[in-house]
RNA sequence: GCGGACGUGGCGAAAGGGUAGACGCAGCAGACUUAAAAUCUGCUCCGGGAAACCGGGUGGGGGUUCGAGUCCCCCCGUCCGCACCA
């Protein structure tokens, strides 16, 4: 019995396959196009079999619309600034550009050893200035549309990684990458106004038709919409007034208090005079933004001793507190406190004693008895308690008191989004610089055109922490293009979701001298199926819908939404485990004694945890290495698709692969010694057939059908199990009846094209044997 | 708290209102072998039965339907996202 030898075939072929070129497409106007694209790895060293599930899909995708006739265009490049390479600098004393470099190389040559069908002449990284040169190009059109601005703000700031980030990057107030408590600080920064395409964004998710309900919502969810009003209460003896916004304007009449966010400019400034004030101030923000703190701490208030005059009841009073809940960045800052309707108000109300005035009735309800508890009641029913709104509708009311105030001049309904704009600038060496020259006479200058790129310096100090490239001896000198006066450049980097936000609009003209040629994003975009983790259903994926739309009002694409097609995978698992002194141990230092006590390499006893996201930092890797080593890539490919649906997480198991090493092994040895003699390619299928023949002949069809349909959906684990099916009817075939030859050959002919998306190289290899 | 997804054998899972558990993993028994590995054959939801077969079974409770894992309502649980969002 022949032994499949998956490495001299999976090596032959791959060669085969670069020598002919096979996967390198060109624009063919007259062809159908699809355009498959994974999202881009940063090349952070090696990759393991967590990554590669993603590529094997996207793999699958691109082969499987390839044998449909389609003109495929799959390609990969790197996503290589960052702050790893940074780190590593840092740390080991390598320069950035060389340990990118060297990952690149390393994980390319992990890719090409699983076959996957790439055009690498389109292969881009994005730390080359090929590549950002055309960014800071367009960094510098969006500021002459005013779509770029620099803005004095509060920022996050990443004590650890010296970095500002977005507010989207922090995650239960620590920094998304380094985990490190974020702190506050005021710094000048340039900002993408991606608040200019709010409503766009928005409505657009509508026309996402295959994107995962559960990203539309994500993204609608992140853009937070609300209608509602803006209020102006004025304070009592002084000119001044209060602006408020609310969802809740209906419930005007219930206000009994009014809250200002610990950083509006009135507390700030009361707390001038005010140390009590000062001091609650300074605690509030002590607390950060950190959820485990929040949720730790109660509602809290203090009382700044200003009362407020009701806008639409004069006579009527409330008190003007500081409260640790209501957010300087949403609405106003302010807030009217309705403690009847809104149970944070009432939680609030309860604990400083202040009135609870319900005006609106449930359904049922008596009028003169109804009280409200603990339990503030947020439903619709029938104004009361409320002057002119009485006896409306929720709705209605909102509407009457919208327009009531507008003819006073009192307020007005406006809408309100949860969106901010992007903060581009980083404090940081490795990434794209800004081309920017701040001059004393002249201002903020761009850097013309005919300078660019603006490239980094290649001799840097990383021995300190924060920016090197602001204290680099020379770079940052520079005289003034305007005026040719003394000026500095700027010394920030962009955000490296700036970076993927249109490379997938550069691989569509690789080597073109503008960012793209508009021909061939004609033809290419949009992506047609887009393949990444859950992870980036905000950030990234709405940076790039944001992007293209920057883009369209700055006359380089004609197109609004880049991709048509998003699928969501869900992530590699395994186990993970610990040895006595709590050290994280990697999956092979594990070994079973033989009771099946799991033992470190000292023979100490292992605690194995939950089965999480395959993690460097946990150690439950699986190295991709080992396992093409010992089962070629097919096998590993295989093992990706069909243990789990796509969109749930995998748990990795070496049973599993083993069992798929088997299939392999057993379908190899169905086509190199074959149950029954098979008669040549093409021959005819007798006309006759015993029942047993015709049964297979009607299973080999519904098979190629029913996998068709799986392909088209994503359901590459059904497929998977729909071709093992056929292949254990094949297998039993030749025993059941005389002749089976042809069909047999039929059968082992559509398995084989069946599996070579999935399998190419075993394909291949069985296709010619 | 709000929003969403999910809950099926020992495990991963399948089931497009119509035979629940396809396809695998693990396990058990057997064949081959001096032996092991590999390979092959059979069994493998639970209870009863030698078997045919009978009864039960998709987190719990109710409902719609000739028929519900699937649709509807309530409850329990797990996971994910968002969040003092006014």
């Amino acid at each position: 019995m022949s032994r499949y030898n998956f490495r001299d075939t999976e090596e032959k072929w791959q060669r085969r396959w670069r020598d002919g070129r096979v996967f390198e497409v060109a624009r063919e106007p007259a062809r159908p196009k699809y355009y498959v694209l994974e999202m881009f790895p940063y090349p952070s060293g090696k990759l393991h079999v967590g990554h590669v599930r993603n590529y094997t899909m996207g793999d699958l995708v691109a082969r499987y619309r390839r044998a449909q006739g389609y003109n495929v265009l799959h390609p990969m490049g790197w996503d290589a600034f960052g702050l790893p390479a940074e780190n590593a600098a840092i740390a080991g004393g390598i320069h950035p550009a060389r340990w990118t470099e060297d990952n690149i190389k390393t994980m390319r040559g992990q890719l090409e050893r699983m076959g996957f069908a790439y055009d690498w002449s389109r292969e881009l990284a994005t730390c080359d200035p090929d590549y950002y040169r055309h960014e800071q190009k367009m960094f510098l059109d969006f500021l002459a549309a005013g779509l770029a601005f620099r803005k004095e703000s509060w920022v996050n700031w990443d004590p650890v990684e010296n970095t500002v980030l977005a507010n989207e990057q922090v995650i239960d107030g620590r920094g998304w990458r380094s985990g490190a408590i974020v702190e506050k600080r005021l710094l000048s920064q340039w900002f993408l106004r991606i608040t200019a395409f709010t409503d766009e964004l928005l409505e657009a998710i509508a026309t996402l038709e295959r994107w995962p309900e559960r990203v539309r919502l994500m993204q609608e969810n992140w853009i937070g919409r609300s209608e509602g009003a803006r209020v102006q209460f004025e304070i009592a003896g002084k000119k001044e007034q209060i602006e408020v916004f609310t969802t809740r304007p209906d419930t005007l009449f219930g206000a009994s208090f009014l809250a200002l966010s610990p950083n509006h400019p009135l507390a700030e400034r009361l707390a001038q005079k005010d140390q009590a004030l000062a001091e609650f101030i300074a605690e509030c923000n002590r607390l950060g933004t950190s959820e485990a703190v929040i949720e730790a701490a109660e509602k809290r208030g203090h009382r700044t001793g200003l009362e407020a005059v009701h806008p639409l009841d004069p006579s009527r009073r409330v008190s003007v507190y500081v409260a640790n809940f209501v957010l300087m960045e949403y609405g106003t800052g302010a807030i009217f406190g309705c403690p009847a309707h809104d149970q944070r108000d009432l939680d609030f109300a309860r604990k400083y004693g202040l009135p609870v005035l319900p005006v609106v009735l449930p359904p049922g309800e008596d009028p003169r008895r109804f009280a409200v508890g603990d339990t503030a009641f947020v439903e619709d029913g029938k104004l009361y308690n409320s002057q002119f709104l009485d006896d409306l509708a929720v709705p209605a009311a909102k509407r009457a008191v919208g327009e009531r105030l507008e003819e006073l001049g009192r307020g007005a309904r406006t809408t309100v989004y949860r969106l901010r704009d992007w903060g581009v600038s980083r404090q940081r060496y490795w990434g794209c610089p800004i081309p920017v020259i701040h001059c004393k006479s002249c201002g903020i200058v761009p850097v013309p055109e005919a300078d660019l790129p603006v490239r980094l310096p290649e001799d840097v100090d990383f021995a300190l922490p924060g920016n090197p490239l602001a204290r680099h001896p020379s770079w940052k000198h520079v005289p003034c293009p305007r005026c040719g006066g003394v000026a500095e450049r700027e010394t920030d980097t962009f955000d490296t979701f700036f970076e993927s936000s249109w490379y997938f609009l550069r691989f569509c003209s690789p080597g073109a001298a503008s960012a793209f040629l508009p021909q061939d994003v004609r033809y290419w975009m949009p992506v047609d199926q887009y393949i990444g983790g859950v992870e980036h259903a905000v950030l990234h994926l709405l940076y790039s819908r944001f992007f293209m739309r920057a883009l369209k009002r700055c006359g380089y694409v004609d197109l609004d939404e880049p991709f048509a097609g998003l699928f969501t995978q869900g992530m590699v698992c395994h186990e993970t485990y610990q040895d006595r002194d709590g050290e994280w141990l990697f999956p092979e230092e594990v070994a079973a004694d033989d009771k099946g006590r799991l033992l470190d390499p000292k023979g100490r006893p292992v605690a194995v945890g939950r089965s999480e996201k395959m993690s460097k930092s946990k150690k439950n890797v699986v190295g991709l290495d080992a396992i093409v080593d010992t089962y070629g890539a097919d096998t590993a490919r295989l093992y990706l698709l069909s243990d789990s649906p796509p969109e749930r997480d995998l748990e990795w198991t070496e049973t599993g692969i083993e069992g798929i090493w088997r299939y392999v092994s057993r379908l190899w040895r169905m086509v190199s010694e074959p149950a029954a003699p098979l008669p040549p390619a093409g021959a005819a299928i007798p006309a006759a057939l015993a029942a047993p023949l015709v049964a297979l002949r009607r299973q080999t069809h519904k098979t190629i059908a029913a996998v068709t349909d799986d392909l088209d959906k994503f359901r590459f684990n059904r497929a998977v199990a729909r071709i093992r099916e056929l292949t254990n009817a094949l297998d039993d075939i030749a025993a059941a009846a005389p002749g089976a030859g042809a069909v047999l050959r039929e059968g082992l002919e559509a398995a084989t094209r069946l599996i070579g998306p999935m399998m190419p190289h075993l394909a291949e290899e069985m296709w010619h044997e």
